[in-house]
DNA sequence: ATAAATGCAAAGCATTTGCAACCAT
DNA sequence: ATGGTTGCAAATGCTTTGCATTTAT
């Protein structure tokens, strides 16, 4: 039996990946649009959207969100580290000094100025990783 | 002379300001909307974006930036730190190795699972501050 | 043969913006 | 009086989706 959420080797996810490999721009959705064009003038945005999502699904690359689709606000403007819970979408303060050595190292990886960093982990909160644990003990 | 830029009291802004003091949550503009329409019932939504961006820019409040409106791919899907220009928004990866260790860390701060985290520095890239001390030279 | 993937175009949705009226200074 | 700010509505721009068709397995 064929697993459920099989992926097939397309020649658009191929040159996708070509691009994508190609490069070490950390290029946007529309970027690789132009670029795959190139050998294949009738790809569509859809498909090039819909390839990396499925990409970074299954591991083989990696998204970076930038922007602001849903940003959220916070009248603590002093410099704090957040917590996010992948389940329920919360995001919470944590209470641990800021970590201002780590500027200076990557001021010296390269000829970089760093005027600040943005730390956040990813998870279960409390209350979603309770829940879960009740969900699996009804089995 | 007045500074240029001069930033008014308005009841709005004032509104958005208690409104966003008055939450843990670090709500959503929607949901700041929300709850200044129950005061004021003609706000528009327009309005409040446009304070939420003045406050940030003036330090007043910090955005939380999440979600994907222009995002990046990354062929390299092994976990790693990014260092993000300001100025030309170009992203490079940095080349240091992963802090597991503030996964523990913050697991011990509270009830969080913490399944990983993400770390990026924010300044100017060796091209854009050598721009900038040319400009500057200029004087 | 079958279900995944595609091209195309339309829709979605948070956010931004143009503009005339308004109001804080 | 001045120009920052507002409400309203239309527009923007990235991303997603419905659907008929194609294609990899």
């Amino acid at each position: 039996m064929k697993p459920k959420g099989f992926v097939r080797r397309t020649k658009q996810r191929e040159a996708i990946l070509q691009v994508l490999r190609g490069t070490k721009s950390h290029p946007t959705a529309d970027w690789v649009y132009q670029e795959v064009r190139k050998e294949m003038p009738h790809v569509s945005l859809g498909t090039i959207y819909r390839n990396l999502r499925t990409l970074s699904e299954h591991g083989e690359i990696q998204e970076l969100a930038y922007g602001s689709h849903h940003s959220r606000f916070d009248a603590n403007s002093e410099s704090h580290y957040h917590f996010i819970c992948d389940s329920c979408g919360s995001v919470e303060d944590l209470d641990m000094p800021i970590l201002h050595e780590l500027e200076a190292k990557v001021e010296k990886l390269g000829n970089y100025e760093v005027f600040n960093h943005r730390l956040e982990f990813h998870g279960n909160c409390a209350d979603c990783s309770e829940k879960e644990s009740v969900q699996s003990d009804q089995h």
